[in-house]
DNA sequence: AGATTGAGTGAACATCTGTTCACTGAAAAA
DNA sequence: TTTTTCAGTGAACAGATGTTCACTCAATCT
């Protein structure tokens, strides 16, 4: 009824010949996998340095050896959750040429990455709209530049002639927005959901690109 | 540099012949509305019971006579902010005659409500994610209905033909995920934003509009 | 070889946390 | 009037919190 998981200092053998900086990079790691953990049904800002001290082995003074502060180690997890989403995205582009439709090969990607990497999403939806102010902010700011990438392709995919850039950015947000309501309804509910989830996903997808069709700017 | 705004027991005179039923009542309020202030930069699972006491000016025992824990306080928070957002649904159906189309209006209501009940709304959408599972169920449940109601909406307003029940919900989902987002933005900025957010949400349900109107279900 | 670096230790601190308990005193009920 | 009810008090508790400090001791550098 004690200590959750991982236990990792004084290497107790299985790691032999480790060098110092593999060494602090294992324990940096399970901080941050700890703390991805620990937060997953609170919040950023609800999670203490000595809980994830202790959930990853160390003492409580250790930490500051890794991040200054809370807050900072929420930075970190940030960049590496994106890291993770832009993965999912470089599949979405390059999509699976069996699937001979964007809209059903981008949800089957989208519902396995966010199944496969649950905690990163889960983090990156959670802490948008809850975490610290700066971690809110350094997130707002990763969603945006995706937009912006999104509005790219869709400047590709459209006539030039009826869409104005402008047009091209507002539905990019709408698209990414229904899109992280896809994944927070994923995290929200048991693998069973999943099927159900992904028609309504595509669905939305076609009535929006239905829209898109018709759609003359200006 | 120290307490931050009401005080309100030893009623200091102010409040002359006050019956005990509300005296209670006032100090419940208090308590909400200072939880809702304290929560407005973080979240209800980092908030204490003795901060909100502190704020109320009340020692943190009394709290107990109110609410069982900070969780049974959020619960009643997340009825009271759905009171709040069903007004708003109110304003919205019997809308304004001067605005001749349907978008326009809602965007208005919108806008204004969310600018005005600021706290329950972003205490809605925050939670919503962030919340103690109790809270996050209730206010996910509460979306349900006001999704349910909306496709019922939807229902009167498009042609039985063309759109089955289940395409209606997964639109109804759309536009109420859109509108989170919306919502979500406005209390993300500044009031100087507010037009822009509203541009974007108009042309959003544009887009969405002229998709239904295409729509063919199956 | 010896000197240096730095991740992890462990005690100590002041402060904050939720919850208990017996209490007060005024409004409401008898 | 006397009795009961109950919102708010204040002390006390056991435990958790962030941060400080001087320390160890093995991997690295010289």
């Amino acid at each position: 009824m004690e200590g959750t998981s991982e236990r990792l200092p004084d290497s107790p053998g299985g790691h032999p010949a480790e060098s110092r900086v593999e060494r602090k990079e294992r324990t940096r790691r399970a901080i941050m996998d700890a703390a991805l953990l620990l937060c997953d049904d609170s919040s950023l800002v609800a999670l203490s340095l000595r809980q994830v001290a202790k959930e990853v082995g160390i003492v409580p003074t250790a930490f500051y050896r890794h991040f200054p502060s809370i807050e900072d180690l929420g930075l970190a997890l940030v960049e590496e959750s994106f890291v993770s989403l832009r993965a999912m995205l470089r599949d979405v582009r390059r999509r699976d040429p069996t699937y001979r439709n964007i809209i059903d090969s981008s949800v089957k990607v989208l519902l396995e990455h966010t199944r496969s990497q649950h905690e990163h999403f889960a983090f990156i939806f959670r802490e948008r709209v809850a975490g610290p102010p700066a971690v809110r902010a350094a997130i707002r700011h990763q969603i945006e530049l995706v937009e912006r990438e999104l509005a790219a392709d869709l400047a590709r995919l459209t006539d030039p002639e009826h869409w104005s850039a402008e047009d091209l950015r507002v539905l990019s947000n709408l698209i990414v927005t229904a899109m992280v309501g896809t994944t927070e309804a994923v995290v929200a509910h048991r693998p069973s959901h999943d099927k159900a989830i992904a028609e309504q996903a595509r669905t939305q997808l076609r009535m929006m690109l239905v829209g898109a069709l018709q759609w003359r700017s200006k």
